[in-house]
DNA sequence: ATGAAAGCGCTAACAC
DNA sequence: GTGTTAGCGCTTTCAT
């Protein structure tokens, strides 16, 4: 391994002397620089990171932790954080903790080993207690997708009772009487959704049925359960609202295996917006939650306080939009 | 921050000491292991992973650099690395190089700054100069999906070959006249399966059509021109071949967009299975990967690798199987 | 069994 | 403008 003692030597001055020049310091004269340039070049010196951070007590990484990689809404935060990251000098080390707060205590108490700079979390629903321990610590932190009201952080979230209400609307003022949920069970998230979904119905003049909500885990199995589950029903629902892609999914073979019409039979929408959403027969209503843009934004705001940590805290709320494709309007 | 002096002071022993206990290192007397595991839990010491990382030499972190994890295969990889990775108290840093050489470079040349413990690395088509400089500094590599001949590294790929073959054959077994083949441009994996697919129509008696065979960048919107192109040819293709499940989505689009009938008009069959693939009517026929298994057996043998840095290189050869759906067989 | 001290590679006072 | 040196937190000889 070459070190800077190895250059200094080479270029025939001291360590401190090779510092400056490779952080581009002042005070440096040109023909030093330049013998110094030439010995860095010459043996392909690279700055240790690790010394680096050790003295700086401050590394540059970033970590990304999220709750399941496999959910393409958290594939276009990884790759919004990533980029964004990148772009301003930082790495990402990407965690995924499957809802298990144990694994999502596990990661940060690593970030917290190395010195991380910062972290994006989308927390599991019992976190709040590792909230405090991290302010604690000092260590920035924006968390996205799930609100934290409590505390004093950086948080950058979809509108979801907004998006919930928009579907579940959308449902009603195309006819569908009975209106299936299927919520997460394991974030906040779900619980929003299902306010939303709550207040949708109400200012339609409809009743709640409890019957038609489930909180189940975000996956596909489990939302192919509940779906078949829902179908079997005495009076079963006439359209369903999932609150991720991965339930969806689950619930379109549901569907299918009871070879119900679509939108006809029964109506479909979904949270999140992927890639063979428009091409299934029939195409798929979403609500496209703006996930890139959450990540892009959350990277930007950690940097800010990374850079300036008694910046006050900002709450961000996007939007998203819904797209209406064929699932849920009745010819 | 908590150091090892504080624990060291509080427990009223030397740094070396503390530094013994938190090891696990024998030769101390159980009343002073007890004294410092005391200290310990009063302070809520948490031994320095930088510092450790300094003095060692070496970290205890993963690099796993991927072309596109937006790429379901990716996905499953990345998924499985993480996975096996921690069970071995390894951490891993995830890279996306997006296909570019120079991305794909400068992570390289990131992990060995961070004085990561090994790289898995799934390698763009121009990287065979960048293998050499990774073995020469001793850092532990694993090649994954692509395969690497010349060089004494250790290999877990899919037998791309055979399974294009296989996907190929089935496809002349079902009456399909003009095969069209859409394969990545950016890697040695697309040739190796175009390979396969000429293999394919030579035991067939087929001739190979060239303007049948396309090589673009493995994403969906060049599979969609790509397909769109195709099918504008006066003689279009009967049955098409994708590289890959993004490419796969791209046809996908272009068929539905001419109206085309799958699997009577055009036959459709792709590379890495999806949770849509068997959801869309008609469901769409793969060969399936393993890319859990792939990305497991990698790190397995990254981390002894890195454990025996002399153990001598593997290659890993795993084959996949073709799982025959709706869009590839006429009624 | 325990401690003193050197040193991993780097940076930043401080001195000249 | 350049060098000397201390020290980031840790582990590991080498003494005792």
């Amino acid at each position: 391994m070459v070190t800077i003692k190895d250059v200094a030597s080479a270029a025939g001055v001291s360590t401190a002397t090779v510092s400056r020049v490779i952080a581009d310091k002042p005070h440096v004269s040109d023909a030093v620089r330049e013998k110094v340039m030439a010995a860095v070049e010459q043996l392909g010196y690279r700055p240790n990171l690790v010394a680096q951070n050790l003295r700086a007590q401050q590394s540059k990484i970033l970590g990304l932790i999220v709750s399941d990689i496999q959910n393409p809404f958290f594939r276009h935060i990884s790759r919004a954080v990533e980029d964004t990251a990148h772009e301003n000098g930082y790495s990402v080390i990407l965690c995924n903790t499957d809802e298990n707060p144990d694994k999502e205590k596990m990661y940060l108490q690593l970030m917290q080993d190395q010195n991380t700079a910062g972290i994006i979390l989308s927390p599991t629903k019992r976190a709040s207690r590792e909230f405090e321990r991290i302010l604690k610590l000092n260590i920035p932190l924006a968390v996205i997708d799930r609100r934290v009201a409590d505390f004093d952080i950086d948080n950058i979230v979809t509108d979801n009772l907004f998006l919930a209400e928009k579907i579940t609307s959308h449902f009603c003022e195309n006819g569908y009487q009975r209106i299936a949920g299927l919520f997460g069970d394991s974030s906040t998230t779900g619980i929003e959704r299902h306010q939303g979904y709550l207040s949708a119905l109400k200012k339609a003049g409809r009743n709640a049925l409890k019957e038609l909500v489930r909180f189940i885990a975000p996956r596909e199995l489990t939302g192919y359960e509940a779906a078949r589950d829902l179908l079997e029903l005495a009076q079963p629902p006439d359209a369903i609202f999932t609150s991720n892609s991965l339930l969806a999914v689950g619930v379109l073979l549901a569907i299918k295996e009871k070879n119900l019409s679509i939108p006809g039979q029964i109506g479909l929408a979904t949270f999140d917006d992927t890639s063979w959403a428009k091409l299934v027969t029939p195409s798929i209503t979403v609500v496209d939650q703006p996930a890139y843009e959450i990540g892009q934004t959350a990277t930007e705001m950690l940097i800010k306080r990374i850079k300036d940590p008694s910046r006050s805290a900002r709450k961000v709320i996007l939007k998203g939009h819904l797209i209406v494709r064929q699932s849920s309007v009745r010819p």
